[in-house]
This record gives C-alpha cells, sequence and structure tokens, in this order.
DNA sequence: GAGAAAACTGCGGGCCACGCATCTTTGCGT
DNA sequence: ACGCAAAGATGCGTGGCCCGCAGTTTTCTC
C-alpha cells in the first residue's frame, strides 16, 4: 500500500502523540477526545475511527515501541546468543530520544512530573499492560524463529516475551520512582532473569 | 471493624460472581450494570460505589486470587526454597475448584467457551493485567521477606512477582487454547524460569 | 477522467461513571 | 434499651465516551 495508508498512519501517530501532549499538560479528566481530534484537525468521530477509546490512544506509541522490539530482534546478526540480542535490543529501545533530550532541564521535569500523574490513572495503566501484552505475540514469533521453536506450540518463546516484558515493566517502575538509570535496570533485571533468579544468598 | 465490613465484602463478592455469570451466558455488552446491581439485589448507582467500572467488577475474582498467592506463599515453612514454595502455591491457587468440578458435562463446556468469548474482550484483558500487576506489590512483598530483599528498594523480589504473574498468564493463555493442563504448563514454565530460560540447543 | 473503494463527518442514541443530597442502616457508648 | 454519630445505600441529574448509520468527500485504479 501507499500513499493512502501513509496518511493513516500519521494521522493515527498524531492523535497518539496530541492525546499524550495535552494529558502530561492537563490531565487525563481534564482533556476532551473533542480536544485531541481539534489538536490535530479532525473530527471526534474520526478519532474513535482511530481508536476505540481514549486510553488506547494513549497507548498506541507503548504499543508501537514494543512492537519495533520485535522488528528490531530480528534484524540481529543471525550468529549472536539469543539473550545478547534481548540485551541489545532492549537497551536501544530504550535509550532516550530526541524529543526527550532536545528540551531544556525545567521542561523536562515538568514532562517527567506530567507523564508521573499520567500513568497513575488505573484506565492509563491497564491499557499501557495491554499493549505489552498484545507486542507479546510479535515478540514471542521473533524470539521462535531465532530459536527454531514455534510460538503457537511451545511456551518457551512466550515465555521468553513475556519475560522480556515483565523486565522492562519492573524497570520503568523503578526508573520512574528512583535515581537508576533505565539502562542500569534494564541490565540488571535481564541479568537476574538469565541467571534463573536464584534467592540471594 | 466486624460485621459492617464483612457486609461489604459479601456484596462486593456478590457483584463481581453476578456480572462474571451473567457475562459469561449472554457477553460482554449484553449485560448492563442495572442488570448486574439487580441480580444481587443492590441499586445501580451501589455498583458503582464498590467498583470504578464494569470490568473492574469482573476481574476482581481475579484480583483476589492473585493476592491470596501472597498470603499463601508467607503461610509456607520457613526453610522451604523460595521456589518450591512457589510453584507449590501457585499450583494450589489453580487447582479446579468446586465451582467447576461440581458441574456435569455439558454445564462445564458451555461455561468454558462463554469465559472465553469473554476474555477476547479488549477492556477486560486489560482490568486482568491491571488486577495482575496490582496483586505483584503484595507478591513482592512476600517474596522480599522469604529472602530478607526489601521489595521497596530492591528489584529482585518486584522481578520474582512480575515473573510469577507472567507464567501465570502464559499458563492460563495456552491452557484455554490447547489441551495441556493448567497444572503441567505451570510445572514447565516455572521449570523453565529458573533455569534461566535458555534457549534449547 | 470516471468509477470504485476507502476515509471523514454529522447526527443520534445508549450506556456508563460520578457528584451531590437524602434517607436508612449499623455500631457504639451510656 | 436507647439514641447518636458514622458509614452505607439510594435517587437524580449531568457530562462524556463509544458506536451505528447514512451521506459526503477524498484517494486509488484503470
Amino acid at each position: 500500500m501507499g500513499l493512502r495508508e501513509e496518511k493513516k498512519q500519521a494521522t493515527r501517530t498524531a492523535l497518539s502523540w496530541a492525546a499524550i501532549r495535552l494529558i502530561v499538560a492537563r490531565g487525563y479528566e481534564k482533556v476532551l477526545v473533542e480536544d485531541i481530534a481539534a489538536e490535530v484537525g479532525v473530527s471526534p468521530r474520526t478519532f474513535n475511527n482511530y481508536f476505540g477509546s481514549k486510553a488506547e490512544a494513549v497507548a498506541f506509541r507503548h504499543l508501537d515501541r514494543c512492537e519495533r522490539m520485535a522488528e528490531a530482534l530480528r534484524a540481529r546478526p543471525a550468529g549472536e546468543p539469543l539473550w545478547e540480542s534481548i540485551e541489545h535490543v532492549m537497551l536501544e529501545t530504550f535509550k532516550p530520544g530526541p524529543e526527550v533530550t532536545a528540551h531544556p532541564r525545567p521542561d523536562r521535569e515538568a514532562w517527567a512530573a506530567g507523564l508521573h500523574r499520567m500513568l497513575a490513572v488505573p484506565a492509563l495503566q491497564a491499557e499501557y499492560l495491554r499493549a505489552g501484552a498484545m507486542a507479546e505475540a510479535a515478540l514471542a514469533e521473533a524470539v521462535g524463529d531465532r530459536t527454531g521453536t514455534d510460538a503457537a506450540t511451545n511456551i518457551y518463546p512466550q515465555l521468553v516475551a513475556a519475560t522480556m516484558v515483565a523486565a522492562q515493566n519492573v524497570a520503568s517502575r523503578n526508573f520512574m520512582a528512583g535515581s537508576d538509570t533505565m539502562r542500569t535496570l534494564l541490565v540488571e533485571a535481564l541479568h537476574q532473569i538469565t541467571k534463573g533468579l536464584p534467592p540471594p544468598a
């Protein structure tokens, strides 16, 4: 497909991004679907042609990121050990992008605060988790292809995918609460998982 | 508090159970909050005093089950290795209860089919995942107490809890899709996880 | 350039979630 | 046993979300 599908993706991304920006600034319940649609220049009705709910629009970026991890995993060199590939891909995925580093300090703190408030909304938490769960399917297939296991019948690739998402969730939760870097948290989490999560001492 | 709180829990449980029964029978969108409230003998307004949404009411039983796992984990003998305790508790939790085995075959199949349709509803998937995530906190604390790690500052117990929930999700998904027993799936999943999820061969 | 397919839009309705005010029940102290 | 204060249950009203439907506009294909 060509220009048509491209426009659609652009609109979808714009809607998701607009939703996030507005909600981070104003708060979830103080942003109406109408506002988001207006920001992008579409009718409110069209918003619901793209997303089944306000929450889904917000979580779309997260879903997209997770699904890209699956692609990135397939792109790793064939000989590389699985967990090295996984670590590389996850670290790459959560490397702070230009939309973060480009802003000056005060902006970034306000953003972090707003983001934190946003992710405290139950409906959003639920939708973020669902996005992760949906991406698990693609992740599992990628892992399956890499390890010669069938994601449909074998639980191994499913477990690996589920564990990746779980590690990511734990890492981001601790990242927002504490002062560690996302990289540190992810590396440590993956390390412990590949060791089989033995009790300390 | 005594009798008062007890009545509340009873009503809450009754509402959740009624929601599940009706939705399994009729489908999510064909059951109104009004119906659930009527089934229990409460006003529709009261329903929303107990649950913030229809989906939350449905997922409540799941949340309760997951939280009980944390309690059960604390109740295991002190000397038992952590992962043995976890396996024991999870197997016990997902042992088919009397509400399943008491029904004759045709009923049980209809129930399974209805349950499958119910869990296909996006809003419900999201809420189930959120319930699991909420229980992770209690689980992590229980693991922390058992291993002498602080769930607030150390990611180890959090990772264990998150992994437990992930294993459970993968197991139940495969249980509903295939013909394996929940026990088999859980044992296999926990085995692979404690081995560090090494790629096969 | 014309027809077909697909997307956007406006309208309308059903339902849900919740704030508020009121009434009823429960627990407790005397 | 009685009554008071706290907490729960209820009714009403409102704002907002989500979606079906039908009509219009845009885009793809030939």
